[in-house]
DNA sequence: TCTTTTCCTGACCGTATGGTCAGCTTGAAG
DNA sequence: CTTCAAGCTGACCATACGGTCAGGAAAAGA
């Protein structure tokens, strides 16, 4: 054989170095800066983080601003993908449940990516404004005539379509963002079935706040 | 006369000094650190916006985590005096509907105090932990009675009570720590009848989601 | 007035951080 | 094997940060 088979432990390709080292830099870089926030993140935790020597991590991303940006944007598509879940349904219940149903699972499996998300708008948005002006708006406009078109034909009560966004983005968020604290509560993280529940209750408080059900 | 009459404009006694640069400094700290984080916030900028040199700062608070712990532990007492509001109520329309309308109003007069506590929150609790295990937990318990109460009662339908709790802290804080993200979305600052519609929906969507109404 | 205490601050210090760079190693191409 | 570019990194640098301190200003008390 010319080609020794593709070993995915053994030396690597030059195309799979810079892909693997990217994404274990980006996956460390999540995380601390879930953890610290922006300004009290430093490369050094990062690279500690991600194995690397410092200047490796200079090497990939020019600027902790860049390396950042690109963290956040990541974590922005990961959303907007989650979003479509929302589409093709035939009416609230299962748009919306859909919807909640995908919320409460990125704040479970991703709860790093959206308490970054969560410091980066509290903070004014410095990195992300433009996708909020331009992206989160159309989608938003997109959703908010969806959910008119689902009150005009009588398949749940006339809520303000904003507001009701707003609350879907809330509650689920929140148990991501604030996960730390109702794990405290909680006397530990949750568990599979206390995590379904969560997921029930706020589906079913939502569902009927809104007429639905 | 042997004693002049108080003047605040004046020379002012040693009391109203410290009293005066104590709020002056907690209130610029609030500010910055609500909009940089802990990490992100410098005493120089804090001094700055005070107006006061940073020594004199330090004068008064001798380290950042001290002053930061002084701005975390003011923002629980306003929390916690706001959940008042949500006893001595007949029922979950009343007691959980002012409940709404005090941390909505806390949510427009005192965003950065919400952002601060976020903050705090997500990055692990690091300075008001015990808060969490002792008040909090003690204020939580407490209003988890009282739901059940309203539960048996058949004042509104048997929903987990804590998921209702995390649902009401989400919706109304959310108008505070995602206040960027809204005003983007709204073209700008709610108006008094924008504030007036999201207070509204917010109670008529959990109000009506929990079957109080 | 004199003394004491509190208040105030410019100048300074040690450290930690983001970022740079010269030079080495390693994979790929011919 | 040789050449070249990509990948890698220890050592270094300038800056900014939290914090200190000696000493001056101002209020309170005697």
């Amino acid at each position: 054989m010319s080609e020794p088979a593709p070993d995915t432990l053994r030396p690597q390709r030059r195309n799979e170095i810079r892909q693997q080292n990217e994404a274990l830099i980006l996956q460390a870089a999540e995380k601390v800066f879930a953890e610290a926030g922006f300004g009290g993140a430093t490369m050094q935790l990062i690279a500690d983080v991600a194995g690397l020597p410092k200047a490796n991590l200079h090497y990939y991303f020019a600027t902790k601003e860049e390396l950042y940006r690109k963290v956040v944007s990541n974590i922005f598509d990961i959303w907007l993908h989650a979003a479509e879940s929302m589409d093709n349904a035939p009416g609230p219940v299962e748009g919306i449940g859909a919807y909640i149903d995908a919320k409460m699972e990125i704040s479970r499996r991703h709860p790093d990516g959206s308490k970054v998300w969560a410091s980066e708008v509290m903070h004014g948005a410095p990195v992300i404004q433009d996708y909020l002006e331009t992206t989160l708006r159309d989608w938003t406009a997109g959703r908010v005539a969806l959910i008119k078109g689902w009150i005009d034909a009588g398949q749940m009560a006339p809520v303000n379509p904003d507001h009701l966004l707003y609350m879907l983005w809330a509650a689920t968020q929140h148990y991501a963002d604030f996960g730390h604290q109702i794990e405290t509560l909680n006397g530990g993280p949750l568990t599979d079935l206390q995590w379904r529940e969560a997921k029930d209750s706020v589906k079913a408080m939502i569902l009927r706040g809104i007429g639905a059900i």
